[in-house]
DNA sequence: TTAGGTGCAAATCTTTTGCAGAAAG
DNA sequence: CTTTCTGCAAAAGATTTGCACCTAA
């Protein structure tokens, strides 16, 4: 953990800019909670935790920094706010995910499928991949089995 | 053209709503630029042009309609805006994207590759696949060639 | 001392909602 | 009539910005 930090803490300083205490806590509760998408809001909420003097302005500046520094990954779930997601140094950072358009749940699976897609691209496009993202819209199980059973009521 | 409007006529009073003079002028906006992924507001200006009395409420409201009934999907580039696409007749609606990280610039590959994956999914995970949507965040060949200029300079 | 950072409040931008009136079956 | 639909204006929610103060090289 301690290791990351001072890797991020480079990457910010190799760009003149600063690891203040506020974006470490901001930091942190990223590493933290590696495995969800948190908002914004969620990370403001769990910094609050720790530096609770923090204003929501320098958390949402503290993602956008992080993000140009592509150390977060800002994503979009179509839900009205943007999720941030830390890009591991193990970049397991391939999720897909499974959005059910009836419930909203969303399911993550973490295979890579794409390694030979991005390839092609780059000969195709020169287009260089930076990260990918594959998103599945439709209707989970859960959903699905509802359907049916109001079938069977009418 | 007639005949796409016919049926989404059709959708809608299959369910009960109407096709009126509003939503037909917007449902003819997206035909007519079915090659764009517009926004709300990009609809609004355009609409406005054949029916200067609507109102930005009654577009998203159809949008939205729309989207229910899988008549357009809601789009979402991360970008701050929803961006609508008419889901065509000829289900070419397996759009993929290149966005550029540096530059915002968005380049459109319409092949589909997904179609055996889908497949797995639906079987692994009984969920349902309606659509799918595949981007691959990057740099463009022209920002990789302005770093390379900058490189050159320093 | 100087540029980078911060908190707060205000501003902005997209999208949604309440409501009273209009249109259509 | 009754339901659906509309425009307008206001509200809501997410994000950004202006500004005065602060803090570290």
């Amino acid at each position: 953990m301690e290791a990351r930090i001072d890797k991020i803490k480079q990457q910010l300083q190799s760009q003149g800019y600063k690891l203040t205490p506020q974006r470490e806590a901001t930091v942190r509760v990223l590493l933290e909670n590696e495995e969800d998408h948190l908002s914004a809001e969620d990370v403001f909420m769990l910094v609050k935790e720790k530096a609770p003097e923090i204003g929501l302005a320098t958390v949402y500046r503290t993602l956008e920094l992080l993000s140009e520094l592509h150390v977060v990954q800002k994503l979009n779930f179509g839900d009205g706010v943007a999720r941030y997601d830390l890009r591991g140094d193990n970049t397991k950072h391939h999720h897909h995910h499974l959005i059910c358009v009836q419930c909203g749940s969303m399911q993550e699976i973490l295979d890579d499928w794409l390694g030979p897609l991005e390839e092609r691209l780059e000969k195709e496009f020169q287009f260089q991949v930076i990260d990918h993202r594959l998103d599945f819209q439709g209707i989970c199980k859960k959903c699905q089995e509802k359907e049916k059973d109001q079938q069977a009521d009418q």
